[in-house]
DNA sequence: CGAAAACCTAACCAGTTGGACAATTTTTCT
DNA sequence: AGAAAAATTGTCCAACTGGTTAGGTTTTCG
């Protein structure tokens, strides 16, 4: 997994929780609520007051928990990136292509749809200048990306892809899926919808994938 | 142009800067610093001293100009509203449509490489719920895109390129095209470089317009 | 020139925010 | 039960922020 970031604190087991229940609860609330507020306010805007008000406990308390508010934004990034390694998924030489790719960016894309909140914040995240991903994004995700391009060269090599450049085919991948997350008022908008239904992640999906597939001379 | 959008407050003509040289180059000054705020910061982070030292001024003397951030800001967006309308560009039913794409997306491109603060700004106004920005949204782009979508429609219909939604290839463009603004932090990570390049950029339009119109069987 | 208009800014203010703390209540464990 | 640990909260505060104001300086223009 990840073993040259941590962005949590504690350096012991990377699973179960620590705490009581309560404890185990109300820090979940509270994640939860600040996951909702920071993406809506931003960093800045975000105030403890209103991710206590919408955990449901008092600001007193939500500080009893986590020290500080950027304790709190810490740790709802550091779950962020978790959620990103699950949905790398897998893209190995021995997977076909065209398959490979297409699960790919049909995971991303549920991604934007399941988990928006966490999407944008990973967003407004990078646009800050990524002052607490950047470790992450300059080993972890850098080193996904460098295998990942190995295997890109591979299916280029046996003729089942052009040559194309890995770095920028990831980026835009990354781009167009993500922007149904953190630009979804302005699809929307432009639909005509008033949110983004099922139908236009589908739509989404099948147009995104055919003209990667398509342009990157994947044969299905 | 806008007919239906006007964020400016002046409802009078859509040229000349009113004022004496002095109110003209403060102004420019405040604004200049203001997106560079905004960009960093975001709304909220913001501050109107930060605006002032930057542009050179004694904070009162920005609320001279400006009554309030709020004023700020909407002049700022305005601006880059602007600055998207002209990166439009036209995309007509005469053009021949590899030209026309690749024209597009190259300029898309380079606004991001020479605007990237506004590209910023615009993105996180977006991830906001766009507060300011949906009446164009709703409107003025809808509509653009609306006239696009005939234009890709006839294309099809000629054999000049596959059938795509085309909301979702602009879509996939728009997003495509303003990562490399928005998410430089995180694509200068991966590739290695401290900053986005000029030879970065090339590559990127180079390898999204091949994507994107052999992706959509556009002939050259 | 001279006065009106435009420009500038130090000082100030009221509201908000993150966080500290001490006192109290609840839970846990023996 | 009862003591120790954990949880809860009202209250307080220093720092900061957007914005005002009053009084000064500079520019403009007849």
């Amino acid at each position: 997994m990840v073993h040259s970031f941590d962005i949590e604190d504690d350096g012991g087991a990377d699973e179960a929780p620590q705490g009581g229940r309560i404890r185990q609860r109300n820090k979940a609330r509270i994640i939860a609520a600040a996951e909702k507020v920071f993406a809506e306010r931003g960093y800045d805007g975000a105030t403890t007051a209103e991710i206590a008000e919408i955990a449901g406990l008092a600001k007193s308390n939500v500080h009893y928990y986590f020290g500080t508010k950027e304790a709190i934004y810490r740790e709802v990034v550091a779950g962020i990136v978790d959620l990103w390694l699950k949905a790398f998924g897998e893209i190995t030489a021995e997977d076909d292509p065209a398959t490979a790719i297409s699960a790919y960016i049909r995971q991303k894309l549920l991604y934007s749809r399941k988990r928006p909140l966490a999407s944008r914040i990973f967003a407004t995240e990078i646009i800050r200048g990524a002052p607490i991903l950047r470790p992450f994004l300059e080993v972890d995700l850098r080193d996904w990306v460098e295998a990942k391009a190995k295997v890109l060269a591979l299916w280029a090599a046996q003729g089942r892809m052009d040559a194309v450049s890995p770095h920028h085919f990831f980026f835009m991948i990354w781009a167009a899926t993500q922007t149904y997350a953190d630009f979804a008022s302005q699809i929307s908008a432009v639909l005509g919808h008033k949110r983004l239904r099922e139908a236009d992640f589908e739509q989404a999906i099948a147009t995104v994938t055919a003209i990667v597939l398509k342009g990157c001379g994947i044969k299905a």
